[in-house]
DNA sequence: TTGTAGGCGTTATCAC
DNA sequence: GTGATAACGCCTACAA
């Protein structure tokens, strides 16, 4: 480690006190222009490096914010830490990634560690499984600044960022049946006790209810986020009797339809003519699949956004009042699901 | 925020001194397990969360790493960030992470950022695109353990952990040659500046010379790494007159060769039987497109693991020595070349 | 305009 | 086994 310059340095070479250096380092008025030039000067020749740390200690703010995703390589949050990334770099703020690889205890830990560090907030997707809100509550309440985003959990005294899950999910449901007359549609749902599992689901029951279509267990597989789930999922329905497979599959995201795709190809059947397919996401790869995926597209970048806005907004003033901001999705119609 | 928990609240609590409380939370030896365990409990109860900053300010050590990358969204660097980040969760470390859009004033800016916080080291894949050394090797010399991924400066007093790119784009090269008897075969290069640029774009001219085969100024186009620009770069090759067109193409990325593609269908051509081409990185997109794409595949899990490793060795070991360390890519064969 | 004193929360060190 | 003291590098508040 070089031996570290310190203020103090640079004042014992000028003959100055800390004081002035700190002050002129700073920028501030009361400063005479002849010294402060001599400091800056000395300061560069010296290779002076500002503490952060020591700063921090004292001013009890550090311009750093935690985000805590899921799965990095899910093409969705890449797309989301470049639009936090874009509002963090204008405002001075640094990123601290922790992946929590869907483990919820791997989730608690890494927050526990960013409190440590004492960050100014925290942007979360929640790996939550288990309904534990008690944890979410305590460090809400200690004070630590938080924003959900793309998973959200409400009702906590947090902000949260999320897209239309619900609705779009009716959407694009109810496009199966409206534009292609299916009425056999089974879904891939995520675990329910991830908010945009349980929400993607509903909004496939809603699709289903509102066009009198009895929901048939043995087409509902609930699976997990990843095309190895999704995969798994598709597995089992393609086990019925031929007679009772579906004519479409609607699924709780983008990698885990892809996975399905890769079971039904693989049981020799057509896509979309034996079984077609959605999914959600508009996952980078979904344009270019063999028959291109019809799909709901989330605006990520939006999500990243506006949920490092309105995060830096509570940190920087305490009156913020929560929200809970929906971004807004568009249908993509693509081959999969018979269009085109 | 919350008024803080701090050691003295617990000692002042208790009716023991700070260093009591700070021996029983660290888990030293030297405490009565009685106290030890009242202090546990109490800290419990009060909310305490250690503050790292103070912690660090003394310590002179922050278990923090700085990574910078050029562009979250290429798909490249999420899968690098996870390798990065499997090994660092498992020292404690957590991440730093900056996106420098591919421009070196703002990498350059996020380093001495990352240098203010006293990160305990630095991992680098650089976006610089002006020859300027100088300023990585002041901050080697001041002290910064720098460990280089993907895009590699060599020669600094930092490690290096890289593929083999040179070789691996001759073999690619050479396969379009030798598989497929094309003589004919540009090359949409990235900045000669940055070292993957220089590498891969060396490795074409030395297949071109093994085999005899004349470089045509005309079919080398120095253009970015982005989509955007292998599109860009290929309209300029499909301005030529028709008869001297390329019978392959060569591309420095696979975000580039897609790019290139779309500009070869928009004008009308096959692809392999018009024009064949090849990338370089395996894209997650690589085998879904239309033609999917024959690249050299890039272990980039690998690729962060080993700089982590490697970054953290250095930070706990002052004797661990520089190294370069190359990781292996593999052909992948698919149907954009010719094959199959 | 400049300097001094004290403290941010923690730990190393030495004394008891 | 426990406590007092000083220090990490910086800044606020007040004094000169």
């Amino acid at each position: 480690m070089s031996s570290e310059v310190t203020l103090k340095n640079i004042a014992d070479e000028l003959g100055v006190s800390t004081m002035t250096v700190s002050r002129a380092l700073n920028n501030r008025s009361n400063v005479d222009e002849n010294t402060k030039e001599r400091v800056l000067k000395k300061a560069q020749s010296m290779g002076y490096t500002p503490n952060h740390v020591a700063k921090s200690l004292v001013s009890r703010k550090t311009y750093t914010i935690g985000v805590v995703i899921p799965e990095i390589t899910h093409a969705f949050f890449p797309e989301v830490v470049r639009g936090i990334e874009e509002v963090t770099y204008k405002s001075d703020y640094q990123l601290f990634l922790t992946n929590a690889d869907e483990q919820f205890e791997r989730e608690k830990k890494a927050i526990q560690t960013l409190r440590s560090k004492r960050v100014d907030g925290i942007l979360i997707s929640s790996s939550q499984t288990e309904a534990e809100y008690s944890f979410y509550k305590e460090i809400i309440n200690t004070g630590t600044k938080v924003v959900f985003f793309d998973r959200c959990i409400e009702n906590l005294g947090a902000s949260c960022v999320s897209v239309n899950d619900r609705s779009s999910s009716y959407r694009i449901t109810e496009h199966l049946i409206q534009e292609h007359g299916y009425n056999k549609i089974a879904y891939l749902s995520g675990p329910q006790k991830v908010s945009i599992g349980r929400e993607r689901y509903q909004g496939y029951l809603d699709a289903l209810r509102a066009h009198d279509i009895p929901v048939e267990e043995k087409w509902v597989i609930e699976a997990g986020f990843q095309e190895k789930t999704g995969y798994e999922a598709m597995q089992k329905i393609l086990e019925l009797p031929i007679e009772e497979y579906p004519e479409a599959v609607a699924t709780v995201n983008d990698p885990s339809a892809i996975g399905a795709i890769r079971a039904i190809r693989e049981a020799g059947l057509e896509i979309p003519d034996d079984i077609a397919i959605v999914g959600f996401t508009d996952d980078i790869r979904a344009p270019l699949l063999g028959v291109p995926l019809t799909t709901v597209h989330q605006p990520a970048y939006e999500v990243g956004k506006r949920a490092a806005q309105k995060l830096i907004r509570s940190i920087e003033n305490d009156e913020e009042p929560n929200e809970n901001i929906e971004v807004h999705t568009t249908l993509k119609l693509r081959a999969s699901c018979g269009c085109k």
